[in-house]
DNA sequence: GCAAAAGTGTTTATGCTACACCCATGT
DNA sequence: ACATGGGTGTAGCATAAACACTTTTGC
């Protein structure tokens, strides 16, 4: 059968947020653009759709080549599609949001593409539309992790509660006290505890915990209110 | 300067997923495709995004094309791309989910369109993924509605608490107390009592409400906690 | 007068918030 | 011994859930 006549094609990329947790600080990875136009300036990690791969794939493969990793956490947020966002041609980007362990971030910072970790509160100017889509991701995030425990996607195999903590604390900018941040989130039934210390954040050390990953497929979908009234 | 070399450009469309409350039931809107391939089966109402046109422009169009109406609350939802979703040509897909007061449709049916208001559990077989799209706008539509006051835009200016917590039990498919639901609802603050009453549907007549606007917009991204435990 | 739907209150249980002191250890 | 961060319990309050009867009116 023929082709959809008089319709006209356009290109379709896709751009990765990419959000890592150290143990003390929520970050973004963004690289340096390393072609025309806005070469050398600060942007999001992207790439276009190939023919014969689909979107998510595309992300995957973007976020590999600038990682090095595979399976991570990854859910499609939303497309831009400003006719002008991108003043070469016409360019419609669908954008993906990545949780990663940096540790686990392997590649070497200033490779082929110029990456680097900036802290949440600063981040620089980047190109075209690249800061609403960062604005959007914050947002998003927010809003889910409120509902779901999708932080956990952002630490390693074993961390500790005033990690967690902290990394809540950031996602929200706000405080909690910690009496009950630690029974809610021991109510969730989410952790188990381990018979190690993290030693190296403080002199008593802070008990290990894993994730308890049968209990969290399960309640990965319900709603379970992790932050009650979360600025959104 | 250069068009982007060696890229491959794609056919970009927009597919509405429309729900729609008569008061009773909440229904979806669908027309029998007019073209090749899969001419004269059910299908979502959709379009090409044309040249200089926004993604979400092309769904207010098509939704306009439709039904005739503007300033329809319409939402993003996710994009399509598997390469060989159409089978006559690489097309991806961004889905928008809408809602109307289907009093308010103006358009006779069995028009150019051939549309249709299908109960929600009685859709037939649609076309391509539309099936997928239709699930997935389901589910965003119980997620949202959770938490966020949007079932309102499906109801007309004025309407009856039983009206709205029928609307609510197909939503999420289950029976509310209607105590409960009641004092829930009020306890938003966002309806407002008329004097009249609606005799339609009972001998003793059922008051009429109103939303009041402003603390709709004031609360309409807080999370309300309107239903406790959704499923989802 | 009766059938059909609207409207209203109370009690109980659960979850959330606020709040302060002791513990373990490295220096 | 002291400074640092880790760990724990309780009481008051607010919200959610369960539950049944009265009201209105068209027929």
């Amino acid at each position: 059968m023929n082709k959809y006549a008089k319709q006209s094609p356009i290109l379709v990329a896709v751009d990765c947020i990419i959000f890592g947790f150290d143990g003390y600080d929520l970050k973004l990875l963004l690289i340096k653009r390393g072609f025309e136009p806005e070469k050398n300036k600060w942007s999001l990690m992207g790439g276009f759709v190939q023919p014969n791969e689909k979107p998510e794939e595309a992300a995957s493969r973007v976020l590999n080549q600038l990682t090095g990793l595979k399976n991570v956490y990854m859910e499609q947020l939303s497309v831009f599609g400003e006719p002008n966002r991108d003043p070469i041609e016409r360019t419609i980007s669908i954008t993906y949001f990545a949780l990663i362990d940096i540790k686990k971030y392997e590649k070497q910072l200033n490779d082929e593409y110029r990456a680097e970790w900036f802290p949440l509160d600063r981040i620089p100017r980047l190109i075209f539309d690249h800061g609403k889509m960062v604005e959007q991701a914050k947002q998003k995030l927010r809003y889910k992790a409120a509902l779901h425990p999708i932080l956990f996607e952002l630490l390693p195999e074993k961390f500790t509660i005033p990690q967690i903590m902290t990394l809540y604390e950031q996602v929200y900018d706000v405080e909690f006290d910690k009496r009950n941040f630690t029974r809610k989130l021991r109510s969730t039934g989410l952790l188990i505890k381990q018979s190690d210390k993290d030693k190296e954040n403080s002199k008593k050390g802070a008990f290990y915990y894993k994730l308890d990953k049968a209990t969290y497929k399960e309640k990965f979908t319900k709603f379970l209110n992790f932050i009650s009234n979360p600025a959104y």
